[in-house]
Formats: C-alpha cells, structure tokens, sequence
RNA sequence: UCCUCCGUAGCUCAGCUGGUUAGAGCAUCUGACUGUUAAUCAGAGGGUCCUUGGUUCAAGUCCAAGCGGGGGAGCCA
C-alpha cells in the first residue's frame, strides 16, 4: 500500500540514522537525571530508547516528560544516533515533545508479579516485551501455516462452531441452546473436514476449538485454535511424511523471520534447528512401551535411568541455591553493607527462593513420573509424563504410531495386519512441550465404522450424513490436528500455555 | 473429581518453638544527581494479616470448616 502515516516507526529508525523522525508511541520505561530524561519508547514495532534534555526541549516540556507516568501516550521529534549499548541498535535525542495523555499508576510494575495478577491485567500485560514477543511470533506462526498449506495446493475450509453431537464422545462439551434445541461448541472441525476432502482433496480447517473439561495444568485451555488437515487418498505414511514435512517448515520459517522475538525471550533454539535438520524418529506403540518402561534403550538412554538422573541434578540444584541463600543471607546479617548492595542481595535471595519452589514443585513430581513409567501398561494412553519420559530420549520431535485401539477415537483406521491397533500417530514435541499433534488414517470401511459407532456407544443417527461419505465414493483418508497454541508455546519456550493466545479462556477464567 | 502447595501494603514476598506499636523491596509522593539500562541516593504516606468459628492470659502464627488461587493426575491439542 501506499504509505499513510506521516510519521516514523521504531523499526523504520535504522533508515533514518542521523536524520530527523516523528514517533507516535507510549512510555514504557522512563528515568530521570539533572538536566536529562530517560523515555524508554515502544509504538508496537519495537522499542527505543529517546533522551529529552533540558537544554534542547526547554523548561517547561522538560518538566512534563520527568513527571510522564508509565504507559503514558506521547509525540516525540528528534534526531536518530547510533548507540551500540541500545536495544536495536540505536536512540533519539528529543528536539520536542507532545503529551497525548500523562498516565497516572499504570498497574503493572517493572518488577516481578505473580501469574494470576497479570493474568487479571491481560489487557495491559500484552503491551510488555515479553507478551509483545510471543504475539509476533504466534503472528509468523500462524502465516506460515498458511504459507505452507496455500503454496502446496491445500483449501482453507471453516468447519462450523455450533454442533449436534461431539466428535468423540469422550471429552465434556460446552453445551449451548441453538434456538431451543441443544448445540455444542465445536471440539474438532475433523468430521466436516472429511467432507470437505472428499470434494477439494486438500483442506486444511483453522479455527477455534472449546473442550470443557477443568483442566488446572499449564498445558491447557478451554478455547484454543486448532489447525486441522484432511487429504484424500493419503495413508498413515503418507500422513507421517506431511506431518514431518509440515513441522520443519514452521520452524524453519519461525527461525528465519523471527530472531529478534526469539532473542528477547532468551529462547535457546538447539532444539528448534534439529527439528529441521534430524529426521524425526517413527516408534512403534509396542516400542513407546518398552522404552517407556525402560526395558528398551534409545541411543545408548534409558528411560528410567535419564529420569532418576535428572532428579538427582534437582536436588544438587537445590542444595546449591539453598547454600547460596544462606551464604547472600549471611552476608547481610554481618552488616556494613550500602543499601544497594543490600537490596541487589535481597532481589537474588527473592529469585532464588522461587527457584528452589519450582525444583520443589518438580522433585515432587518427578518420582510420581518414575512410578507411572515403571507400571505403564500396554493398552493405556501415554500421560503427560509418559511424553516427557519418552522425548526426553531424543534430540527432535517424536512420532508414536500404530496405538491400541481402545485408547484412540472410532474414526481411525484399524490396522489390517493387527485389528488390536489402529493407524494413529501423535507427535510429541521436545522439551517437555508433549503432544503437538495428534492424527491419522480414517476407518473408510463403512461397516467398521459402523461397528465402532455402536461399540463406543455414540447415537447413530448423528452420524448418518458421516456414514455417507462412506457410501458414496469412500477413499481411503488421513489428516492431523495440529494445536496452535501448544505449537506456538514450544518455539517461544514458554512454560505457561495461557501466555500463547491473548486472551486465555481456561477453567474459572473469563475475564478480562 | 482426586493429590499437593499457597492466601500478610497497589505488586513481589519475609515474619522462627504463639508474646510489646506488623516488616523489606518495588510502585506512589517530596527532594538530590547531565548517560541511565528493573538507574542510584535521602525522606514520607500506605494494612479487614482471605472468611467464619475454636484453643489460649495472649493468634498473622496453633486447630476446624469454608472461599479463592497455583501445580499435578484424569482428559486431550
């Protein structure tokens, strides 16, 4: 488009070094000196810092940037200078200044606080580096999903929100009223994918999904955004191979467009780049088991073994930030001490002890972990710290295939060479991050289908305009469902889902 | 639904085996300082210790119930 704004952005600054620029942001840091004012300027492209000096802006604009509360909306002029100790590289030496509005007692600190008080101040949480990070990254993600759908001759098809009957039976839906009869909201688009596969061959459904079970874990959400193909005349392998194909390009996308993000939340990317770069392993349901179990190594680990060594690394973590609380503890106790050096000390005591609550909350997870890994029995689903058990073993995204059909949902293939499993696949991801995607190869069989329907107990009537994509012209099928939010927690290293989506819905939150 | 931890200033937290008038940092306000990066320094204001009941000469602290929240299990993406 034509260029609208009259004025400049902070991420325009690096074309525009030692000329004059207009900036139209708010404040989100600001210090002060004799003579000088720190502004610590964001507009939503960036952030850089302006320097209003007394000498240049005069008395009176002078006295009203010292007195700019936080988050307070401002027009600034100056001139860009090079300064290499700055975020991006560069700063604003302020010839004037304009105040939109002086914000008083802006809530949120520039200190730590507690996730439920931030999460009460979601509205303004996300104007923070760190939210502002992972936005932009959920923002690429969410393009390059696209990208990679639209470039390889995938529709995007909208299944419908309101349904008659859930997918699966299993899981507690949100139940509306649809002009007086009972609706759902929508907990997968995969049926109506289906359809739309078997008049377009690639679909790809986007959009939102709601699950009313009362989850209280950091992995979960009662609305969340799921990506979900469907292809015609694919197979389980051919399904796998898409999945793999599908992974690597994201990150390797992610990688490429967004450093910077990825470098303000300190996201070390090892991980990231060998999942484009490794093939990512294939494990057998019955292997899962094994190795689970830790009767079967990967590489040289075991499963067992990895995890009672973690747990003794948790305990020598502890023991060591105890020593240091006690040793900085010590230290103030003596005296002596300026107040600065006293309250640095005191901040590191703060953070240490959070620390040794996490390793806490984690040593007395760990050996509930070990006791369900060394009981897990063939036939059950794999738990979260079943995963963490499993992808802690390899180096790079995990595909778990072949699954007991008993665990998995009535749509999926059973296995022609062993009726006990059906062609499901999962992908676990690395890091602890756990179960990305979840796909398969779909039972075209009508009178399997049919069995399965009756045997899970689902109402055949729902399912009749299903069953007719069987009758009339069945292909074999496949697709996944991929979870945004779980995808985009994983590339930005967030340990809490609800910082993935803007604003979180989950069990006892609707607000703001 | 189950297990587990927590609830003290606007925010983050300390407060020991119950014992004078309830503590710190940040934030806010006043002042100092011409290069700060969560700036620093000096000072000021700021409290229903979640609620109810109980034990006690005495409860922020102990006990019981309730309410609210975190984490995990189940369920899943």
């Amino acid at each position: 488009m034509n260029r609208i704004e009259p004025f400049q952005y902070i991420s325009e600054l690096k074309d525009h070094a030692g000329a004059q620029v207009e900036l139209r942001g708010w404040v989100s840091n600001r210090r002060d000196s004799k003579g000088l004012v720190f502004i610590v300027l964001r507009d939503g492209t960036g952030f850089a810092q302006c320097v209003v000096n007394e000498e240049s802006v005069g008395a009176e604009q002078f006295e009203a940037a010292k007195r700019l509360g936080l988050e307070s909306s401002v027009i600034l002029w100056g001139e860009v200078r090079e300064d290499e100790r700055q975020i991006g590289g560069y700063e604003v030496q302020v010839s004037k200044l304009q105040v939109i509005q002086d914000a008083a007692d802006y809530p949120i600190a520039k200190k730590e606080h507690g996730v439920d008080f931030l999460i009460e101040n979601r509205h303004l949480w996300l104007r923070s580096t760190r939210q502002w990070a992972i936005m932009r990254v959920r923002n690429r993600v969410i393009y390059a999903i696209h990208n990679f759908f639209q470039a390889n001759g995938f529709l995007q098809m909208d299944a419908p929100i309101f349904t008659g009957n859930a997918v699966e039976g299993t899981t507690t839906l949100f139940e509306t009223d649809f002009f007086g009869q009972p609706a759902y909201l929508s907990q997968s688009g995969q049926l109506y994918g289906e359809a739309l596969a078997m008049a377009h061959g690639k679909i790809y459904t986007f959009g939102p999904t709601f699950r009313a079970e009362k989850s209280k874990t950091r992995r979960h959400l009662s609305e969340f955004w799921m990506i979900e193909p469907e292809m015609a005349f694919y197979d389980l392998d051919m399904d796998m191979d898409l999945i793999e194909q599908f992974i690597k390009a994201v990150v390797a996308d992610i990688l490429e467009h967004c450093k910077q993000e990825l470098e303000t939340l300190g996201r070390n990317t090892t991980f990231l780049e060998n999942a484009v770069q490794l093939p990512f392993p294939r494990v057998h349901y019955d292997d899962a088991v094994r190795i689970i179990r830790g009767e079967q190594d990967v590489n040289g680990k075991n499963s067992i073994q990895t995890l009672e060594a973690d747990l003794e690394a948790l305990r020598a973590k502890k023991a060591e930030c105890e020593k240091e609380i006690a040793e900085r503890e010590a230290k103030i106790a003596a005296g002596g001490m300026k107040k600065g050096e006293v309250n640095f000390n005191q901040n590191k005591i703060d953070t240490l002890k959070n620390e040794v609550k996490d390793l806490d909350e984690q040593l007395t997870n760990i050996p509930q972990w070990l006791e369900s890994a060394r009981n897990f029995e063939w036939g059950g689903d794999l738990g979260g710290s079943d995963e963490t058990v499993l992808t802690r073993l390899f180096d790079c995204p995990v595909m778990v295939y072949n699954w007991p059909a008993e665990v998995k949902a009535f749509y999926m293939k059973r296995d022609p060479n062993d009726e006990k499993y059906v062609k499901g696949v999962d992908v676990l991801a690395p890091e602890g991050y756990g179960e990305i995607v979840g796909g398969a190869e779909r039972e075209d069989n009508i009178d399997f289908l049919i069995e399965r329907i009756n045997n899970e107990g689902l109402p055949m009537e729902a399912f009749q305009w299903y069953l007719d994509l069987r009758r009339f012209g069945t292909v074999p099928h496949a697709g996944f469902g991929l979870g945004l939010e779980r995808f985009v927690m994983w590339f930005t290293g967030i340990q809490h889902i609800r910082e993935s989506i803007p604003f979180p819905r989950f069990y006892g939150r609707l607000k703001p």
